[in-house]
Order: structure tokens, then C-alpha cells, then sequence
RNA sequence: GGGCCCGUGGCUCAGCCUGGUUAGAGCGCUCGCCUGAUAAGCGAGAGGUCCGGGGUUCAAACCCCCGCGGGCCCA
């Protein structure tokens, strides 16, 4: 049965329901010879997929269900991400948490034991909604990031990183988040706009009264970790004498900014005391602004250091806080400067704080500005907005701090890295080689220590007397029991000690791994190595993945550095990296903008293969501009793809018998020979657009040759074909030629529409199988999946031909345009169409003559070279005035006279002699007319000119056509059946359509008709207007 | 401040790598056609400073430089 309707959530129903009761995908997965390995990247378990996740598994599928078709055995491995902050702080929400406090409270245990069973939940409710998106994935068995042979081989991983020296614990500054007290990876942090105080502040030099080195700072609360003060060495700073309020002072600020750091403090500058390089200034102490406040502070040195970081903005002296900044860190150690750091892992301040021991960074800004302020130190205090760092999860701005954390030593391996970025095939080539390769280049140690709770707990063990580290590199090592995957997470993990060597007890460093740590190990765990080592030999690194550009710096990275790390190699070989999701704005998706669009609302609307079709449309590399018209267009092209199969189906069934019969008895035609042509370069793109990953180029090759040439064009051609007798030659050809399309073209695209195809496959393909099986030698399959991509026959592409039929349709549209300038409806047959243009056009003509008398409904077609076209001049008097004067008018006399010939060779040669002189022809315009009756248009390799003068025999064809539609449109309001006949009985003269009453009488199936009737009897009566006159017509089922 | 990408009719995009007829398509709009695929289908028309400015060239949407706007990433 084929339903008359295109219904997407029927199809999608069955189909569905087709693939899970008899296991197609099951049975699709055996199948193959060839290995291809898919690396899917994890998506994040938040419990519900977004447009942007849903697009990233729509173009996976494509990939995966292609290279099965090609005879590739798939590992399809779906990965679920499922440690980590987001859903810490989630679990932490519905538990009404608010700090670790709480946690520890609960018991870790319980935290932890919630957080699996939440992120096991959603990992389900994500899967159902990937099903839904008609994506073929190895469902029932993911990789999961929780997992204890998973965690193994993180564990291996990092073993292999500490035996290669490459895992350190050391000492630096990392993006802190207070709230959620743990370290956060550069991956982590989020830059957002944030308003901040903007303070200059004066630091008094030592043994100078009223002198000060000035500095900017927009994060006050870092000033009582200060310990030194940076200036560039090649810039010129001043000492300048300043006055305010009749007090004068000195202040050293970079000699460009001096006047605007004056201006700020509201100083009038008195005179430049002295000017120096920054060199100069080196060694210069000064005393700590807080030291009364900090006492820590009385007994530190604190001098002027030089740092080429600095920049002349502000006023060119910067605060640096060891403690509390990545530069400043690292000119501290230069410098030997103490890394101090007065604040705790909640944001507060220690007792070394001094006065400001027990209070929350967040609120210590306006108290040391007041404080600054009363001390006379504070020169201009003001607000600014700045980007500035925040917790991904939880969005609380970040800190800079000092602390002891462990570090994979990605500097060193660096220029491996980059070299293997260059073996790895990018798509689109700028991902890896700038954009990929600029953020590996800047990229520092990676911190892969968190202090929290849900995560793969690093495997380090540390003896509590003697300091000796152990690391372990497999969970068997750990010795206990393991019964579930709890027991590989935190706390059981922490309660296993070793003994050291020393005899004093190995304690767990309670630290777990960043999460992009986890997914890094990804293309090895998913294959359970180190545990298991036959797929991993044969299958590794990945043959393929595919991610948004945002994993730049989150999974093409941290893979790469964790491979990098394990086997000096990249883990993938093909990358391809698509765009974002956006709103139709341009705009990031997000819920504060109220701008989101789920994935369900738009599969609902418009099913999920118009869904695939429309993400699937544009380079997967572009920013996708999500708008729901755009993509109910794809639904729309789908039910022509529908209407054009049932078509076929409608009158292939009737003919089933005859078509077994006959189906050897094939003559091409012109027609079915273009299709095919058209079919094989179809094909041929799609191939290449998938090979190549440029999987949008087949949407758009599907659009134009299934849409445009086939429903459009060349059933439009054989319409008349498919209603000759029964069995005739050229019904079985087209017959044969309309299944070799739908066959082949569906099988081509099923990667895209899986679910029509499909359905296809089953209804219409399925129907014909056996002459399929006859004429095409192709047993059918259970499912179009296990078929193979169809083959290119290259002896079907006839490019000329195709280049013909391009003239034909153009001809035919400007013909369609000259009629409408001449208000001749197609219906109306006219008598000639002449057809003017170079070799090209000749030769399609030729190739294509009954094609285009048809279409056009011309009852006969000239081609010529040239159309002959009448040519008038007119003297252009403007132009001619000036230079002729009283010569005008017998020149207007000589112009008049001119010859058609003549007129011609003027137009040839740009001149025209009068009188013995070359005149420029701009002096006449020249026009060109063409014979009375005609109606010219114009096309892209030439012209075409319609004759569209009526008489009377034509005319009386004319109407017998109007008749016959109106008749027709009468039986259909009567839902008479079409085999059904009629009498009819009209109110108008016989003469009307003498002629052509046989016509009538059969193309409306009548026994009889009438003329001038009375209407006498049971009557349908209607009464139309036809070309402005009055006819009545009736008609009434025969009985 | 830096890196990468994008900017083409009202909308969404193709074309750009490899410069060369009149810059294409779909949607929308206006007008019309078709009527045994019909709760469908089809055609025509209008609509463009190819973001702006320079340069290279006989020739630039396309190559180069400088801006402007948007996105992603970094500082």
C-alpha cells in the first residue's frame, strides 16, 4: 500500500518498528570486510540533546552508514562523558548543597553513588532521543567514562606519563574556582563580561618622601599578596613633580601615560624631575601599600622587577602578585620572589592576611579601596566592564592562585604534537593546520588535578613518611575486591593504602582528573586496552571523528596530548570540524536568550529525515543558522520525492504482470537515456561528496536531480507513456528506466533520508523485486542497509545529452514567458516556435525535436541560425543636430532609404557614410523589428520567437481542450471513477468545435453528447466562461 | 591585543581554491499555468553598491592589503 499522503511520523513509525522487530541494524552490523574505526566524542550527560549534539550524531550517522554500504565493518561505539563539575554542581543543586562542607557531610559515598545513578539516567533519556534521530549506533554497548576498564586505561595513561616523566606535581598559579574549591583547566573556563573596580594606586618608594611608583589593578583584593612592582625595561618612564590641592608629590609612571594618569588623579603637573628606561628603575624598592594591615608584609623586600609583558597602557607599572597570576608567577621565580598566597580554597583570606584574615575576596575589594583611600594611597578609583574568566559550570568568575597541582608536561612533547597535526587528514584543511595548530602552540602544562569528588581518581599514591610516590597503571593493582564501578571511584579507592619501602603508609593523593582527561583516553578505553589488545592492534587510531569547533581546545586536544603522551602518535586520522548551531539571528543558543530550539520540536513538525536533510544542506564546517522555515522546505522537497514514487507505483502495480513479461523489452529513448545519464553523474557526486566529506554537496545534487530533473522534468515527459496499452514497448522501457532511478537513487541517498529510503525500499523496490532480480541481476535485500552503494556505470553518462536537454528546458521556459506575454495558455497548441542559436542549440534541437514540440505544445519547430528580423533606423536628432545642422533633414532622406543590406553592414562596421563623410552610427538608432505575429524570448544560448497568431482551425482545438478540462473538472466533483462513463450535453453551437467532437468524446470517456441541449433530465449542470463565453455544460453517469 | 572562520537579492545559501559570457539556486513575494501524482504539481516576473576602501591585472564576488560587522577560540 502507499498511502496518498506524505506523513513522516507514519513512516517513521514503521519503519522504526521494521528495523527493531526484525534487527536490521544487528544484522547490518555483521556484515563487511573491511575495518573502518569510528571514535564517537562523548557527549556530556546532561540528560536532554541540544540542536548541536543532534546535528554532530546526524552527520556521524551519514558517515557510518556510508562506509557500511561501502563494505566497511563499523566499529560504531557510541561514548557517553559522564564524570565531572556539571553534574557535581547538578547533583549539588537538587540536593540544595552550597559548598564542599555539605558534601563531606552528606558523605562522599552517597554524593558519589547519586551521581552515578544521575548521569546513568540521563545517559538513557539521551540515547532514546538519539534513536530518534534515526542514528545507527551500537546502542546497548557504549563506552562510558565510568567504567572500571575505562578508568583502567586512564590509569595506564597516566602511568605511562609519570614513566616518561611527563606527570609532575608542582607549584603554579591555575584558574581557581571558590565555589566549587577545585582547580579548573584552561578547557573549563568561560569568558564572560564582568564589571570590576579599575584602581590606580600609589606604592611609596623607600627612603623618598612623597614619591610613589604608580599602578593599575582591576582586582584590588590581590594587593595584599604583592610583592613586587613590573616595568618594561625599554620603555621611558618619568619621576614628574605633581600638585593637588596645594600639596606637591612625585609619582614615577611610564613618560606617554603621564598625562592622563594625572588627569585621573586631578594633579596639575608641575615639571618632569627626572627620566629613565625602565632598565634603570630595576632594583627600586618601595614599601607594600597594606603593611600595616598585612604585617606579613612588613619583613618582604619589595623592589621594581622588568618583565616584557608590559604594556603602555594604564600607567606602565604592574602589581605583581605571585600568588595570583600567571605572569607574576613566573617573573616571582625569576626574580626569586615569594609566592605568597594569603587566600584559602574557599576565597577567603588566611590568618596571613592580617587585618583581613576571615574575609571573602569577593567583599575585600571596597575595603582595601577604603582603606588605600584613607591612607592617602589611592590616586583614582573608577569602574570598567572587562572580559573576565568564569567557572564553565558554575559560573562564578575564576581566581588566579598558587597551588601545588599535577600537571601533564605538555611543553615537552609540544613539537611532536605539532608535527603530528600535520600527518592528520583536517577537514576543512584550516581546522588543523591554523586554527588547531595556533592553540596547540600557546598551549601550557595541562593541569589534570581537581579537588573533588565524581571522577576518575588519580592513581598516585604518596608515603606519608618518607614522600615517595607510587603510581599505579592498572585497577588490579589497587588489590581489592571490585564488584562494581563504585569501587574504582572515590571514596572506596581512597581507603586502599600501600606500604612503602620505608615502612611508613602510602596514602591515595585525593585529587581526581580533570574530565578532559577522561575523554582523552577515549580511542584506546573504548577498545578496553591496556586490558585487551587484539582491537586495539588492529583497529587503532581512528580512521574518523567529527566534533564542533569549540573542541579545538577539548577533544581534538586533549586526545591528542594524552596519545601523544601514551604511543608519540595522533589518535585520529581524519578530523572533520563542523560549525555551531545558532538561532536564525546568528545568535548563540542559549536559555537566557529564550532562543533554543529543541531538536523533538523540530521532528515533530517536519520529521527527522527533512531534519537530516536540512542540517546535512549546508558546509558542516559553517555556523548553522537554525530557521524553521528553512527546513519544512526540506519537507516539502521530500513529499515531491514521495508524490514522484507513488506516481510511479500507481501505474507499475496495475501493470505488474505485463512489466514481469516484458521487461526484457527495452528500447531507450531519448528521455530515459537523459535520465540515466543524469542518474550516473548523481551518483558519482554523491560518492565523492561523502568520500571527501563534503557531505553537503549530495543534498544539494539529490535536490536538483530527484526534484528538478526527475519529478519535474522527466516524468512530466512520460506521462503519456504510462497510459499507452497495455504492455507496449515504450510504457516497459519507461517502467524499466523509472525503477533503475529509484532503485539506485535511493540507495545513494539512504545514508541522508535512512527512513524514507527505507520505506521506500520496502514498498515500492520490494513490489518489483523480481524484475529487479531479471533485468538488474540484484537479489533483494531484507533491508536497503544491506545493500551496497550503487555503482558509478560509467557507460550511461552522456554529457552531451545532458547538455541538450539544459537547451530543451530553457527553451521550453522562455517559450512558457513568451506565452504569458501573449496570453497563450499552454493548453493552447500554436503553430510554429522558431529557434535561434549557435551549434549547440542546432544540435539540441535535433536530438530533442519531439521533446520540445510536446512540451511546448507547438505543432511545428524551426531551427535557424539567424531570424530573420526587419531593421528600421530612425535618425537620432539629438546626436546628429549639432554635427550635421542644416544637413539634418537630407540625412534623415538618405537614412530612410537605406536598404535592409545596408542598413546591416552600418551596424557592422559602426559607421555611416553620408556625403562623403564617416559618421559615428550613434547618430541613428537602430531597430530591429521582428515579423508581425511573433512574440520573442530569450534563453541562455539563444532566442526563441513564438508565433502566436490564432485562426480558426486552431482556435476550435482550443476550445475542445477547455471543453474536455472543464468536463473533466465536473467528474471529479462528481468523484466519478475514472473508468466510468458519461453522457454530456453542452449549450453551445456544433460548429463550436467541429472537428474535434471524437476528441472530446474520448478524452472524457462520453457516450454521447449533445449540442445546444436543453438540459432536459438529471443533469450535473455547471456553467462556465470560456474565453468570454457563456457555455453551459452537463454531464451524468451512463448507466 | 592575537589566531581562525564568515559577510553574495527580503531570508537561507552555492560560486571564491584554479580571476574571463548577462553572478546562480531554493524559500518568500507578484502574476500566471496545469489538472488522471490533485488536500498535489509547474512556470514566469520583480528583486543584487557580491560588507566598505585601496591594490594587482587587459579583466576581480574570486588574488593581495587595510578597515567594518558577526561567530568561535585565546590573551
Amino acid at each position: 500500500m502507499f498511502p496518498p499522503i506524505y506523513s513522516p511520523s507514519d513512516v517513521e513509525k514503521e519503519v522504526f518498528q521494521f528495523w527493531h522487530d526484525n534487527r536490521i541494524y544487528e544484522k547490518v552490523k555483521k556484515n563487511g570486510d573491511k575495518d573502518f574505526f569510528f571514535v564517537d566524542g562523548p557527549p556530556y550527560t546532561t540528560g536532554e540533546i541540544h540542536l548541536g549534539t543532534a546535528w554532530n550524531k546526524v552527520i556521524k550517522d551519514v558517515i557510518l552508514r556510508y562506509k557500511r554500504m561501502c563494505n566497511y565493518r563499523v566499529r560504531d561505539t557510541p561514548g557517553w562523558d559522564m564524570h565531572g563539575l556539571p553534574i557535581e554542581v547538578k547533583v549539588e543543586t537538587l540536593l540544595k548543597f552550597k559548598t564542599k562542607r555539605d558534601i563531606e557531610k552528606y558523605g562522599v559515598s552517597k554524593f558519589v553513588k547519586k551521581c552515578m545513578e544521575f548521569a546513568l539516567e540521563n545517559k538513557e533519556k539521551m540515547t532514546e532521543q538519539f534513536k530518534r534521530l534515526a542514528v545507527w549506533m551500537d546502542w546497548d554497548n557504549p563506552y562510558m567514562t565510568i567504567k572500571a576498564d575505562y578508568i583502567n586505561a586512564a590509569w595506564w595513561t597516566i602511568k605511562r606519563a609519570y614513566d616518561r616523566g611527563l606527570l609532575e606535581k608542582k607549584l603554579r598559579v591555575v584558574n581557581w574556582c571558590p565555589r566549587c574549591e577545585t582547580a579548573l583547566a584552561e578547557a573549563e573556563v568561560e569568558y564572560m563580561d564582568k564589571v570590576d573596580p579599575s584602581i590606580y594606586v600609589k606604592f611609596p618608594i623607600k627612603g623618598e618622601k612623597d614619591t610613589y611608583i604608580v599602578i593599575w589593578t582591576t582586582t584590588p583584593w590581590t594587593l595584599p599578596a604583592n610583592m613586587a612592582v613590573a616595568v618594561h625595561p625599554d620603555y621611558t618612564y618619568v619621576k614628574a613633580l605633581v600638585k593637588k590641592d596645594g600639596k606637591e608629590e612625585k609619582i614615577i609612571v611610564a613618560k606617554d601615560l603621564l598625562e592622563s594618569v594625572a588627569k585621573k588623579g586631578e594633579y596639575e603637573i608641575v615639571k618632569i624631575v627626572e627620566e629613565f628606561s625602565g632598565k634603570e628603575l630595576e632594583g627600586l624598592e618601595y614599601e607594600h601599600p597594606l603593611s600595616d594591615e598585612v604585617p606579613y608584609q612588613k619583613d618582604v623586600k619589595h623592589f621594581v622587577c622588568l618583565a616584557d609583558f608590559v604594556v603602555v597602557e594604564n600607567t606602565g607599572c604592574v602589581h605583581i602578585a605571585p600568588g595570583h597570576g600567571a605572569d607574576d608567577f613566573y617573573l616571582g621565580q625569576k626574580y626569586g620572589l615569594e609566592v605568597f598566597n594569603p587566600v584559602d580554597d574557599r576565597g577567603v583570606y588566611t590568618d596571613k592576611a592580617g587585618k583581613y584574615a576571615g574575609i571573602d575576596i569577593r567583599k575585600a575589594n571596597s575595603i582595601i579601596i577604603e582603606d588605600l583611600k584613607r591612607k592617602g594611597l589611592l590616586l583614582h578609583k573608577e569602574e570598567i566592564t572587562h572580559r573576565y574568566g568564569h567557572c564553565w559550570r558554575c559560573k562564578s568568575p575564576i581566581i588566579y592562585r598558587a597551588t601545588e597541582q599535577w600537571f601533564v608536561c605538555v611543553s615537552r612533547v609540544k613539537e611532536k604534537m605539532l608535527k603530528e597535526i600535520d600527518k592528520v587528514q583536517w577537514i576543512p584543511d584550516w581546522a588543523g593546520s591554523s586554527r588547531f595548530k595556533d592553540w596547540v602552540s600557546n598551549a601550557r602544562d595541562w593541569c589534570i588535578s581537581r579537588q573533588r569528588y565524581w571522577g576518575i581518581p588519580i592513581p598516585v599514591w604518596i608515603c606519608e613518611r618518607c614522600g615517595k610516590i607510587k603510581v599505579i597503571g592498572s585497577i588490579d593493582e589497587l588489590g581489592i575486591e571490585i564488584n562494581s564501578d563504585l569501587d574504582v571511584h572515590r571514596p572506596r579507592v581512597d581507603e586502599v593504602t600501600f606500604e612503602c619501602e620505608c615502612g611508613g603508609k602510602m596514602k591515595r593523593v585525593p585529587d581526581v582528573f580533570d574530565v578532559w582527561f577522561d575523554s582523552g583516553v577515549a580511542s584506546w578505553a573504548t577498545l578496553r586496552y591496556p586490558k585487551v589488545k587484539e582491537e586495539f592492534e588492529k583497529l587503532w587510531p581512528a580512521d574518523f571523528i567529527t566534533e564542533g569547533h569549540d573542541q579545538t581546545r577539548g577533544w581534538f586536544y586533549s586526545q591528542l596530548g594524552a596519545s601523544v603522551i601514551a604511543f608519540d602518535r595522533a589518535p585520529y586520522k581524519a578530523v572533520l570540524m563542523h560549525g555551531f548551531s545558532l538561532d536564525k539571528y546568528g545568535r548563540k543558543m542559549s536559555k537566557s536568550l529564550g532562543n533554543v530550539v529543541k531538536p523533538e520540536e523540530v521532528l515533530d513538525r517536519i520529521g527527522v529525515d527533512a531534519f537530516r536533510l536540512y542540517v546535512l544542506s549546508s558546509a558542516p564546517w559553517e555556523d548553522l543558522k537554525f530557521s524553521m522555515e528553512e527546513a519544512e522546505m526540506y519537507r516539502k522537497f521530500l513529499n515531491i520525492v514521495w508524490n514522484a514514487v507513488r506516481f510511479a507505483y500507481m501505474y507499475m502495480t496495475l501493470d505488474k504482470e505485463e512489466f514481469i513479461e516484458n521487461c526484457n523489452k527495452i528500447e531507450l529513448k531519448v528521455e530515459d537515456k537523459w535520465i540515466l545519464s543524469r542518474l550516473e553523474n548523481f551518483c558519482k557526486i554523491t560518492k565523492d561528496a561523502l568520500e571527501t566529506y563534503n557531505i553537503h554537496k549530495a543534498v544539494k545534487a539529490f535536490v536538483d536531480f530527484f526534484v528538478e530533473d526527475f519529478s519535474r522534468w522527466y516524468i512530466q515527459l512520460i506521462r503519456s507513456r504510462v497510459w499507452e496499452e497495455k504492455a507496449s514497448p515504450s510504457k516497459m522501457t519507461a517502467y524499466f528506466t523509472i525503477l533503475k532511478v529509484i532503485d539506485k537513487s535511493m540507495r545513494a541517498m539512504s545514508p541522508y533520508i535512512p527512513v524514507t529510503a527505507e520505506w521506500i525500499y520496502q514498498h515500492f523496490i520490494k513490489e518489483f523485486c523480481e524484475i529487479r532480480e531479471k533485468v538488474f541481476e540484484s537479489k533483494i535485500k531484507e533491508s536497503i542497509f544491506m545493500e551496497s552503494f550503487p555503482e558509478i556505470e560509467e557507460d550511461f553518462i552522456n554529457n552531451e545529452l545532458e547538455e541538450a536537454m539544459k537547451v530543451a528546458k530553457d527553451v521550453f521556459e522562455a517559450t512558457s514567458n513568451a506565452r504569458q506575454k501573449a496570453k497563450r495558455k499552454l493548453r493552447w497548441p500554436l503553430r510554429l516556435l522558431v529557434i535561434e542559436g549557435d551549434e549547440k542549440v542546432k544540435k539540441a534541437v535535433k536530438m530533442l525535436e519531439e521533446i520540445i514540440k510536446t512540451q511546448c505544445n507547438v505543432k511545428e519547430i524551426k531551427y535557424v541560425e539567424k531570424f530573420e528580423k526587419k531593421v528600421k533606423a530612425q535618425v537620432n536628432y539629438k546626436e546628429a543636430g549639432p554635427i550635421l545642422k542644416d544637413k539634418v533633414r537630407s540625412f534623415v532622406e538618405y537614412v530612410n532609404n537605406m536598404s535592409e543590406e545596408e542598413l546591416m553592414s552600418v551596424v557592422g562596421s559602426g559607421e555611416i557614410e553620408f556625403e562623403g563623410k564617416k559618421l559615428p552610427v550613434s547618430l541613428i538608432n537602430i531597430k530591429y523589428e521582428i515579423p508581425e505575429g511573433y512574440v520573442e524570448s530569450e534563453f541562455s544560448y539563444g532566442k526563441i520567437y513564438l508565433y502566436v497568431e490564432m485562426d480558426d482551425e486552431l482556435w476550435k482545438e482550443c476550445l475542445a481542450r477547455e471543453i474536455v478540462r472543464r468536463i473533466q473538472e465536473m467528474r471529479k466533483i462528481m468523484n466519478l471513477n475514472v473508468e466510468e462513463y458519461i453522457d454530456v450535453a453542452l449549450s453551445c453551437k456544433k460548429e463550436f468545435v467541429n472537428g474535434w467532437i471524437d476528441y472530446i468524446t474520448r478524452e472524457v470517456r462520453a457516450k454521447n453528447i449533445e449540442f445546444e441541449s436543453k438540459f432536459e433530465g438529471d443533469w450535473f449542470l455547471k456553467e462556465w466562461d470560456i474565453e468570454g463565453e457563456k457555455v453551459k455544460i452537463g454531464i451524468k453517469r451512463c448507466s
